[in-house]
DNA sequence: TATGAATGAGATTTCATTCAT
DNA sequence: TATGAATGAAATCTCATTCAT
């Protein structure tokens, strides 16, 4: 079940695949999607471009799954979190912590996510729908916090989006071998972001 | 004074460079900056693409440019707030909102500074120690409302990175014809991200 | 009489048409032709492009004209010589002295004569007609010695084309502000040239 | 060893890369290095443009390696001949022809190291060095002429550079299909610069 | 006479992609 | 499965030239 996101196609070795779109994902997150070359990704892989083209369809079809991983992995963990019993804010925060892990987890090679614009048009809208039902999942959460009076009266749209964009953000300036590590980042910005909403 | 930003080698008519700055910072935050051509650009002017190289060397001097007038108008701003008298919570405010309506101000043409890897290597110190500035102008802020006991003992740091990362996230999803006008996100940012600093 | 190379078309200040010639023909020199842009030309002197179109017709021109003068005074000096009485060896080192110095003659800015494969379709022969002219009077100089007995039986073409070729190079590597004059150039080129090094 | 000036960055077949040299050098030779575009040399080759960038990085890196390989070749020549036992005027004459040769020799694709001022910033220096140190070759031996009491008591510096001039200059009017065959121009050039005109 | 502005053709170069082997 | 080689489209940029003013 775990591999669905990456097996297709009969032989085509799941791992080469994983391992291809770990690297890809790395590649995309520190240079942007546009800047990467399909050499880059083949080299840091020792292999040629043209191989890749065994394992995937194209450049764009590397960042859809990236993407799918990704989306597949957060909106999991949303799903569980939220059907956990629990006071909103607690759930929120446990959410953000989980969200920023998976982001900076490095062998998942997740956290190419945000360029949307670049995905071939056929895929985007797959992207768009899980993304939308990720935002869904934070933001319904956010707005029973409202109603039980464990949040403050927020616009829960906007709540959500502030949210989303101050922990997808994260991946513009941190570095794996800079000082802070992920779950320090996590409960900062979990405590920080959560303490807004809550009385 | 605000034309500073764009007045450089001689006639070459500030207006028209202000203009071409417009449309090139609208077309980035649309599209970003690779996926933009200069024929994207010129088109939208109704010009050739050759033409724009009469007012801006290469099409990375036209993101600097952008980039430039953006943070400088931030840093203003921030550091004019930062100097009237107030408590820190309201001054944060005041600062957010000032930064969310600078980003989604169309005709100042200005939010195109997320794309700081695509700077020419030459331009790039110049917009790191500007964006520098201004975090630390931020981080400053909040220290000292921890410090008053405005806020709660966060790491300034990566208080602020979080609240930067909320506020230009917008710029991602934000588009003019969308249905929530500037002063209102502007607010409701303000009012999450600040909450959550306060005791 | 010494301004037809220069004067035509009525009124344009021929001081003017030649000025340019002079900086252009110093660029032409420096750069070569096409890494010479009429916009270098202009600034050298002060102009705008454009301003340079009311001069020449195009940057062909200007390199058509530069060679004609080059080339009219060369052949002027060149059939001066051949007609005095004297030796075939002192007269052969009269015009290697000659050439030598018209071409590193900065104010009169020559020497740009080499690139003839970058002059316009419909000027090209004129200019190699002037060429082959000066070459066949260097030739029959040449011819004429070794007649005489002055020189030994040479092919008076090849001797011809080394020597343009070891006077002509010059251009390649002299720069005004270098330790050697021109007077000392040519007299040493003379020498070698006519003389051998063989005792 | 004559391939090393062609090895480079693996297989990309080096029989590949020399027959592309020696139609850039041809081209170069014939129009000039500006005026000569990648089309030109991809179409005599049954390419286009872009695969020669497989094998090479740039124009500029083409022209590169066409005067690497004329300069290795005739200062290896050269050296060669000095070092022979012999007379200074036998010597030189062999070098001049043997000079002459290389730089005609149609497969040998070289000759085009005269266009020094197209070069890459970053590879002209090498060649720059070679150069000079081919100039001093000639420099040297006809120093020791001068001592031995062969030659004439010349400035050596300038009489190596009226020959290199005379020797180079031949390539811009050679042409394969005209009616001298090179040994014939080495022989007549070897004759006059050395043994000169005047009996 | 000269300028600011613009044009349009062309140059080099990059890059995802393909394909025979 | 993978590679070397090649393609072709597009991108950025340059530059001689034009033209209204």
């Amino acid at each position: 079940m775990v591999q669905i996101a990456v097996a297709r196609s009969g032989p085509r070795s799941q791992e080469k695949r994983a391992e291809i779109l770990r690297r890809a994902a790395d590649a995309f997150r520190r240079r942007g999607f546009h800047a990467t070359g399909m050499r880059d990704i083949a080299r840091s892989l020792g292999m040629t471009p043209g191989a890749l083209y065994y394992y995937f369809r194209s450049k764009g079809d590397l960042l859809y799954f990236c993407q799918q991983h990704s989306l597949r992995r957060l909106l999991g963990e949303g799903r569980a979190i939220l059907s956990r019993p629990g006071g909103e804010g607690e759930k929120l925060r446990t959410l953000i912590r989980a969200h920023v892990e998976t982001l900076l987890d490095e062998t998942g090679g997740s956290a190419a996510h945000l360029e949307v614009r670049a995905l071939p048009s056929g895929r985007r809208p797959w992207i768009l729908a899980q993304r939308d039902a990720y935002e869904t999942t934070l933001r319904r959460l956010i707005t029973r916090g409202v109603r039980s009076g464990a949040f403050r009266p927020v616009d829960p749209k906007l709540a959500a989006l502030a949210i989303l964009g101050a922990v997808n953000g994260i991946v513009l300036w941190w570095k794996p071998e800079g000082p802070r590590r992920p779950a320090e980042i996590a409960g900062a910005f979990a405590e920080v972001l959560v303490g807004g909403l809550e009385r």
